[in-house]
DNA sequence: ATAATATATGTAAATAACTATATATATTTG
DNA sequence: CAAATATATATAGTTATTTACATATATTAT
């Protein structure tokens, strides 16, 4: 039974990582695209860029995103794709 | 294509309801039991009363959960399956 | 009616999250 | 190397969340 317990802290970090309506756009942006650059984003959401970079930043701490340079830029990605099902479900959820 | 847009904030307050360790182990505890009473979360939490009352009305607030008074005690419970899915994805997710 | 129990509410303090603004770093281009 | 571009970081102000504590309400039992 030990595997079957849910580390609710854990769970907890990455649900508060993920609560906000930026992020989950930033996330469903990613979920349809596997990978976009800050400048991207920053024009999808219509923030600024330190603020898109702030919430990319918490997230990859949170160890939802990959961050991987090239050149200038940086592509972020879904870190894994158990996180394509949360945000399924999640839709599911706040639709009634 | 409207019916599979995800309204972010309202996904990103359902979020904010739970994402907390003591608000997981409340629902994981409903989820296993059908309803709870305020005191029986009490003791499993180890927390003050109040401060149980307080994670119950707000995710009660929220749409989360039902509170069915039955004499002296409050009955909590899950207010839809979903988020019984939602516990399962999210233990998914925090398991790596 | 009084006491005991179960739960909720109010207030204030502590903590955490969010945003804006300024500035720094790294990379490419000329 | 200077300028331009892409991104990150630092700081501080604001707002939201969490907690503790005191107290109120409602129900049941005596």
């Amino acid at each position: 039974m030990i595997s079957e317990a849910i580390d609710f802290d854990k769970a907890a970090s990455i649900l508060k990582a993920i609560a906000h309506p930026v992020r989950l756009a930033i996330l469903q942006e990613l979920v349809n695209s596997d990978s976009r650059t800050v400048t991207e984003l920053v024009h999808m959401s219509q923030l600024d860029q330190p603020l898109v970079s702030h919430h990319l930043a918490q997230m990859r701490l949170r160890g939802l995103l990959w961050a991987h340079k090239r050149g200038k830029e940086v592509h972020y990605s879904l870190r894994e794709m158990h996180l394509k099902e949360l945000l399924l479900c999640i839709g599911k959820c706040s639709c009634n």
